[in-house]
RNA sequence: GCUUCCUUAGCUCAGUCGGUUAGAGCAUCUGACUGUUAAUCAGGGGGUCCAAGGUUCAAGUCCUUGAGGGAGCGCCA
């Protein structure tokens, strides 16, 4: 009999019809008469409620079905005798296709921690808030897809293994085939690459941006999505080693469309979860944030504030005057804290801000220099709770003035020839943004760690699973 | 990487000033219950107190070192 899946099935009239449903037992509880399964698909984070009548099947038969084993149900769809659910089915045929030793299986119905969760990533997502937490993650994903499809952007594929290692956003994983405890050496005893598997030293992406403006200045609007790396050894809940970034690139626009576009997709990604994720969300705003539902609707809702970074210092000085106290000084010129940041935006304004137009040292070799020629066009979007989402820029687009600030920072170019050609030849005014994926995926789930929002985290020391 | 906190039953945690046989809730097992919703009720089993070393008549408890984990900071997305 063909299976339906429970999401679908919840959505029928209970008016007796012979269904088949399959999945894992969430719980099973009853008397000497009735017993009730608990069956989770993972098409929804309900479960459809099964009936078993123990005259029917003996409680032998229904040893097996414990916890965390999987089974094929097959009987009538009813309208429930029950509160608790509209319909449920009336077990008339049982298959147990995979059982699971309630002394062993170590999922319970309540009482684990996210950090013990962690220790078993390979079974989490059998949990309602792990469920919940990955089809928000797929809805996610497809949110993004599908803003940019709409609005003219193309998936452009930029490599992940890369010979360039001055893209600037951190420390990088080296790729290798050679064998590491019998390197080839030159007589000064630096590592002869040139017999390794790409002929040169290669690492894995820390940002896929400098390909896309190759893109951008071809296609005209294009977006990346796909896996990042980083080596840093940062200890924290808001960064991984292994994560999913988006940046989008495009050409002819300036600093205003770009903070629009930033704006308008976020509030597109947020809008298309309490579109489309309803039951999980309201299960996460119960269990994981109470907030969380207001905190979604209220970005949807409200203009972000946009202010430089000029700006930005003067409100900070001004409320250092007035007797806040940091644990940090805040000058001009300096990069903010991120207390100076969440003051800004959880305290000051109360909402999510774009800054722009900062000192050009703390910021990156590309962006667009000013005509103050000191500060630089970088947007970058401020959210509560989580500190920066997205950092964006205006991209510088003179070869000149790129050029100048390359000999200034002495960023090694030899083999980013092919970066400055889009300056040479044909150049355009472009800018971009990227978004942690995860990081997106913290502020819509309400979850407090970033290595609950991945499948498999990978941070510093842990690359188990 | 720095700072700081934590590590006791399968899980979540108590454990007083260092002092008898280390406790609870949940889970699990057994039984009861005529439809349960984190079912309920009764009972049973379950411990290398993270590891090593030290102080002491006596260490889960104090000290040192190490490992693992959390949080804050830095770096960033």
């Amino acid at each position: 009999m063909k299976r339906t899946e429970i999401i679908n099935a919840l959505q029928l009239a209970g008016e007796g019809q012979l269904i088949n449903v399959r999945g894992w037992v969430r719980s099973r509880r009853g008397n000497k008469n009735v017993s009730f399964i608990a069956l989770n698909d993972g098409s929804t984070i309900k479960n459809i409620q099964i009936v078993v009548d123990l005259a029917v099947f003996p409680e032998e038969q229904l040893k097996p079905v414990t916890t965390g084993s999987c089974i094929s149900a097959t009987g009538h769809l009813v309208a429930s005798q029950g509160s608790g659910q509209a319909v449920e089915i009336q077990l008339t045929e049982l298959e147990v296709y995979g059982t699971a030793d309630p002394e062993q299986y170590p999922l319970q119905k309540k009482g684990l921690s996210m950090e013990y969760l962690r220790t078993i990533a390979h079974l989490r997502p059998r949990t309602n808030t792990f469920g919940a937490v990955f089809r928000i993650r797929h809805n996610m994903a497809m949110a993004i897809h599908q803003y940019f499809h709409e609005h003219g952007f193309f998936y452009f594929h930029t490599p992940i293994i890369t010979a360039s290692d001055c893209e600037g956003a951190g420390q990088m994983f080296q790729v290798t085939t050679k064998n590491l405890y019998n390197l080839k050496k030159d007589d000064e005893g630096k590592i002869d690459y040139s017999d390794d598997f790409f002929g040169k030293q290669t690492s894995l992406t820390v940002s896929g941006q400098l390909e896309g403006e190759l893109a951008a200045m071809a296609l005209g609007k294009i977006y990346t999505f796909g896996p990042t790396f980083r080596a840093e050894n940062s200890n924290t809940p808001r960064h991984l080693a292994e994560f999913w970034m988006i940046e989008p690139e495009v050409a002819f626009i300036q600093k205003d469309e770009l903070m629009e576009l930033e704006e308008d997709f976020i509030k597109y990604c947020v809008r298309w979860a309490l579109e489309k994720c309803q039951d999980d969300l309201q299960f996460l705003n119960q269990f994981v944030d109470k907030g969380l539902i207001a905190r979604l609707e209220s970005v949807v809702n409200t203009d972000f504030v946009r202010l430089t970074y000029t700006e930005g210092v003067n409100i900070l000085q001004e409320a250092i005057k007035n007797g806040k106290k940091f644990e940090f000084p805040c000058t001009w010129g300096d990069d903010l804290a991120s207390e100076h940041e969440r003051y800004l935006v959880e305290e000051h304004f109360k909402k999510p801000v774009i800054m722009s137009d900062y000192p050009k040292d703390i910021k990156a070799f590309y962006m667009k220099i000013n005509e103050d020629d000191k500060t630089v066009q970088g947007t970058d979007v401020l959210f509560p709770q989580i500190g920066e989402i997205i950092g964006g820029s205006v991209r510088e687009e003179s070869l000149d003035k790129l050029n100048a600030e390359i000999e200034r920072r002495e960023i090694p170019m030899k083999d980013m020839w092919w970066y400055l050609d889009t300056r040479r030849f044909g150049a355009a005014p472009h800018a971009g943004f990227g978004l942690g994926f995860e990081r997106l995926l913290l502020f819509v789930t309400g979850m407090q760690n970033i290595r609950d929002v991945i499948p498999f985290p990978r941070t510093p020391k842990t690359a188990e699973f």
